[in-house]
DNA sequence: AGCCGCTCATGAACCGGTAAAGCTAGTGAG
DNA sequence: CTCACTAGCTTTACCGGTTCATGAGCGGCT
């Protein structure tokens, strides 16, 4: 194209609409000060020339930016997998669309990077505010993070997130609704399958689980911590197929996990929900793809993306935000549980 | 918080190294002029205060932004889904951190939509160049882009992404590929799942499966045109193993429509492979996850988002760019395909 | 007529950087 | 000893908006 990139300016639509720069800024800024015939023919002007206003000069006039920041820090390949991440986001767009605002997205390898991320954007300010993901215990994002000041909204239990307002769901009584489920279909060994343990929100439903497991009088059985993809969740479920007393129904951290449990399943001749009743957490279509489909704790992702902005927004504000859990997630059963055989 | 806001600049940096504003920039953009004792004291000073150069005053002095732009009109639910985005976009952030760059990313409803978004991104002066995906035949976003003077790479063949440099795959000679393999495997009966009709690539690949038949001497299946889903892949399956003389393969656009079809292959009690053969499209971890593990056309996601990139930044950099393919996708056979029983 | 108050508009100051021109002392050549 | 030159720093003029104090014009009221 090699436009010569003839820089249009509000001068220039000043100057088409013979008016000064301060009433096409109020004409464009909504405010009281120009009259109807003129607001037209500065909009016309603009119009014409295809203007609009600089972002950077007005952000930097009126000292405030209209983006706020997202960094997740997982290993690319398993974060495209996850449909959690891209349906979270699309809750947060919805919000950000009603607002004019935009997302800074980014993906880091780790902690650290985020943290020093953050940090630059927060002072450079790029940034209105952030939302912070995937808290781990004791997350070293929390210490320099609060110490900037930086304007935040965690996703996680308040116990996690280290003093920053925060949205979760109680993922808790949700693992106990999963377990009583199961037991109350007959089943007396429950396997787990859980995510990272140094992640907060797999501590948690850990903790629950055998909380759960030892109120019903259930023995509590090995529940294996691993990561979050498919492939960590094939081997665990074979190397739980393959104990000596195999349990009958085991509940996954995230779907792609029990997707693999699946496939392993399959493989191992080990039939679905007969031998082995699975449960996926995070409901995705994927688990109505699948023969059987799969039963799962479910909840609304894209509400949660959306909630969790509102509340950002909130922050910014400057509005005194309080912790608060959304929806539990809730149990869809399918076709992957049934009462155990025999 | 309420942190009373402290604003820190260059001013106070500069007051507290002792210099004056002139000297700190320099310092801080590399810039000769400034002694290494001094520069020294300048970053200590900066360091100090926690200062870092404010982006929008910066852009707006430098002409300049370094945020690429990225939007995606793809219903919400059906990108999560799908891996390959998430890959591709951690292709292009490998890019966009090695330069200190940030993808702005917004999720749109509608072709039109993203135009206006574009616009908007370009005359506010958000963004330096954005990267174009899902192409349409006559796709009502090249007429006002090309206008507009917007530097931007688009994603799919030279045919369709009027008149912008673009990065593509070889979809036809990997289309091709797929089927001669199938071919050779001893199927005659291939059909193909395709996404809309009105995707560029899509039509790409209905046009040179439909070659590839011909050229071998095979009838032309019907091959069904859905979205994207799960959902509607399974539909489309089920459709096709109902009809009088049903395929014994299928190639499907993507996996996730794979793996649905694997899924409605075992409720209808068909054996993949022996009685079906299945290939699925952008292998992701999926494929191996499923039993039968599933073949695929396979190919570097991450690679191309970053190849994408790099060819972004030479058009922003004014450079004269001709478009290219990245490598073709390539056959990943496994336990999903083999010959026709009988 | 004089004064008030209102609407509509202007001009200059500012936001926080960058860039180019200007200044000053020290240095080496002639 | 003068002069050109350079390294090192300061000064100043922008970048393109927003905001606020100021003022012109005008109708109504006393």
């Amino acid at each position: 194209m090699s436009t010569p990139t003839e820089r249009v300016t509000i001068k220039d639509v000043a100057a088409a609409a013979g008016v000064s720069k301060g009433a096409v800024s109020l004409a464009f800024n909504d405010k009281p000060g120009v009259s109807e015939a003129t607001r037209a023919r500065i909009f016309a002007a603009a119009r014409q020339l295809g203007w609009a206003p600089n972002s950077s000069a007005r952000s930097l006039s009126r000292q405030s930016v209209d983006t706020i920041g997202l960094a997740i820090c997982r290993p690319a390949r398993l974060l495209g997998l996850e449909p959690f991440y891209m349906e979270f986001i699309s809750g947060i767009e919805s919000v950000l669309a009603e607002r004019n605002c935009s997302l800074l997205l980014r993906l880091v390898g780790s902690l650290e990077e985020e943290t020093r991320l953050q940090q630059s954007w927060w002072r450079e300010r790029q940034i209105a505010g952030s939302i912070l993901v995937d808290f781990h215990q004791e997350d070293p994002r929390t210490g320099p993070l609060r110490e900037l000041g930086l304007p935040a909204v965690a996703v996680g239990h308040p116990t996690l997130t280290g003093g920053f307002p925060s949205v979760w769901t109680d993922d808790a009584v949700a693992v106990a609704e999963a377990v009583r489920y199961l037991a109350a279909l007959g089943h007396r060994r429950i396997a787990r399958v859980g995510g990272p343990a140094g992640l907060g929100h797999s501590a948690i439903r850990a903790k629950a689980f055998e909380e759960t497991m030892a109120a019903l009088g259930l023995d509590g059985r090995p529940h294996v911590e691993t990561g979050f993809s498919g492939e960590e969740g094939a081997r665990a479920t074979r190397s739980l197929l393959l104990s000596a007393d195999r349990p009958t129904a085991i509940v996954y951290d995230n779907d792609l996990m029990a997707v693999a449990g699946l496939g392993v399943a399959a493989e191992m001749g080990v039939s679905v929900p007969d031998e082995l009743s699975l449960l996926a957490w995070d409901d995705s279509q994927l688990c109505r793809l699948t023969h059987p489909t799969l039963s799962a704790m479910s909840h609304d992702v894209h509400g949660f993306g959306a909630q969790v902005t509102r509340v950002l927004f909130d922050v910014i504000a400057g509005q005194d935000v309080v912790s608060r859990p959304v929806a539990t997630p809730s149990l869809v059963p399918r076709a992957s549980t049934a009462p155990p055989r025999g």
